[in-house]
DNA sequence: CTGTTAGCGCTTTCAC
DNA sequence: GTGAAAGCGCTAACAG
């Protein structure tokens, strides 16, 4: 068992037979006899031959990594997201590459690009910021697009969510129900899925409660601890009785925290603050932030387990939604 | 400017050159006219030609790719990092296959074949947990390995550190000038460079201090939240005088902090804790945590463009270490 | 400075 | 069921 690097050629001399025999072999491909099948396989496995990823990808058109799209690596919610995907997608030998498009949808679309120059045909996209011609665009260009919260549905598409409505709904109905009045929410992008969901969740909990949706609650902010940061400052310049704060996320419920705290408000007793995720560190913060738990690692696994199952040919059933859980905490007033 | 992918053939027709022209044109080798070049690139960019960095891959037996190999992308340390240096790689045209080894050195072993199975060329390793043999001789198989954080140095091999020993040194000083008298240490990993350095540091800042090193007060975690709580436990089993702790990194200072806590230790009026890395979680647990703070992004985009310029054959210059910084919160006493 | 000839290691297509 | 031929799109190694 030499040091060399074997190619397909050495195994089918040595078993043989012919080059397509071993190439079908190792594909698991049809038309090639039972026998033949065991002792290629036996003997590939002997000489420690591993077919080339690259000549593969040339000669198919079609590379064997994937490629997992997301718009910021350093929110936890991301970075965990991507772990759980990246070890699934180990797990059955496939490595992916990961591109942090930094919210900027310019780096999005350029990141497809690069992806479809790699010969990528299958992709993740975790929270995508394009507008959904756009995106609907740039899906249909891969074999198999797998969009994690995202509106955008359509043929040949998977689309792995959460439910975000029944999430805020639910953290809306408790801050009504626990007396607070003036509930406002900080959204997130504009083109992103959840983001619109959780919005809808919200005016849906407020009516569910009686009360009326008032435009100048609802701010939008870049879903990071400085946007959450600013949009207390937004919020406070338009209406000084707010009582609550939902934010899209963690990491920017956490900045809403500190906003707050800057202004000098007590929370929970002035305001009550809700975020969404729970990251690890929601837990940990000061106050401890009460906030929709999502399974994040389930949603990375299930995102790159339905992207490898139409890879392997299976039909992608959708499943159902992953549901989110209140989690209550010191930040909303317990 | 049709819709279709061009190739290096369509180019040089269109050019009236050969197809060796126009490769060595877009590879900006020499041998090629100044104005013949310059006919090439206009044409190229007109049909919007973009070389497949697959056929490259095969036929130079050199993917234009990179890896990134790190123990936990769940450690907001190594997802900061990875951010910042795959975005300093997208800057400059390449995709970064990120590998999740999840601390485990058969994984590790594992995803350095996996590279070299895609013919990645270059890559980076942040806080490999191989033996130092091992890594040297995984390292060199690559032909520019870039280490982070490593002790193993050799030909060939660039590395990228942080002065860790005197971080933790400072640490301890401050404690000890303090007043702290039973400070304990939770190591890293046994075969992490700077775990080792870490290690270094605090006996150092001990001896300089005039503390007898106590082996008792040394323990080694796994560098989590769950490790830190855990390393508590057997910490206070050992000596219960204990009045500060030093973590090997915030993360695992972080479950210090929530161990301590379980245990009904007071911080910082019993024990002091103090953190390495500031991730940005550190100011925002409760109470805060000072730390040895490094600017891991810097870190990151060092690693990556000692890479890149590597790959485009410059020659990589050491540079200093990173210099880390002591950052006074609450958790140790101000 | 430029072009020609061989592949890189596999899959595709079409024979048998 | 199996094999031969013809590339995939590019670069290496020579030749001029």
């Amino acid at each position: 068992m030499s040091k060399e690097r074997h190619t397909v050629e050495d195994v089918a001399r040595e078993a043989g037979v012919s080059l397509m025999t071993v190439s079908r072999t190792m594909n698991g491909r049809p038309g090639v006899g039972e026998e033949t099948r065991r002792r290629v396989l036996e003997i590939a496995a002997r000489m420690g031959y591993r077919p080339s990823p690259v000549a593969r990808g040339l000669a198919s058109r079609r590379a064997s990594s994937l490629g997992i799209v997301l718009p910021d690596l350093a929110n936890p919610f991301f970075s965990i997201l991507a772990k759980a995907a990246v070890d699934e997608a180990r797990g059955r030998g496939v490595n992916v590459f990961i591109i942090n498009t930094d919210e900027r949808p310019s780096l999005e679309r350029a990141a497809y690009a690069s992806l479809r120059e790699e010969r990528i045909a299958g992709v993740v996209v975790a929270a995508s910021r394009l507008p959904a011609r756009h995106l609907r665009e740039e899906a249909a260009s891969f074999d198999w697009p797998v969009l994690v919260n995202s509106l955008v549905t359509g043929a040949g598409i998977a689309n792995v969510d959460v439910d975000d409505e029944a999430g805020i709904f639910e953290a809306v109905s408790h801050l009504l129900g626990a007396g607070r009045r003036h509930v406002a929410f900080v959204a997130g992008p504009r083109e992103s899925g959840s983001a619109r969901r959780r919005v809808a969740g919200y005016k849906a909990g407020l009516a569910a409660g009686g009360i009326a949706f008032d435009p100048e609650l609802l701010v939008r902010a870049k879903p990071d601890i400085e946007g959450g940061m600013r949009s207390v400052v937004a919020l406070l310049s338009r209406e000084r009785r707010i009582d609550a704060v939902i934010a899209h996320n963690d990491i920017t419920a956490i900045g809403v925290l500190r906003g707050l705290e800057a202004a000098g408000r007590g929370i929970p007793s002035d305001v009550a603050v809700i975020g969404v995720d729970d990251i690890p560190y929601a837990a940990l913060v000061r106050p401890s932030l009460s906030t929709v738990r999502i399974d994040i690692p389930e949603l990375g696994r299930r995102a790159m387990a339905a992207l490898l199952d139409l890879r392997d040919g299976k039909v992608f059933e959708p499943g159902p939604c992953l549901r989110p859980e209140l989690v209550l905490r010191e930040s909303s007033g317990g």
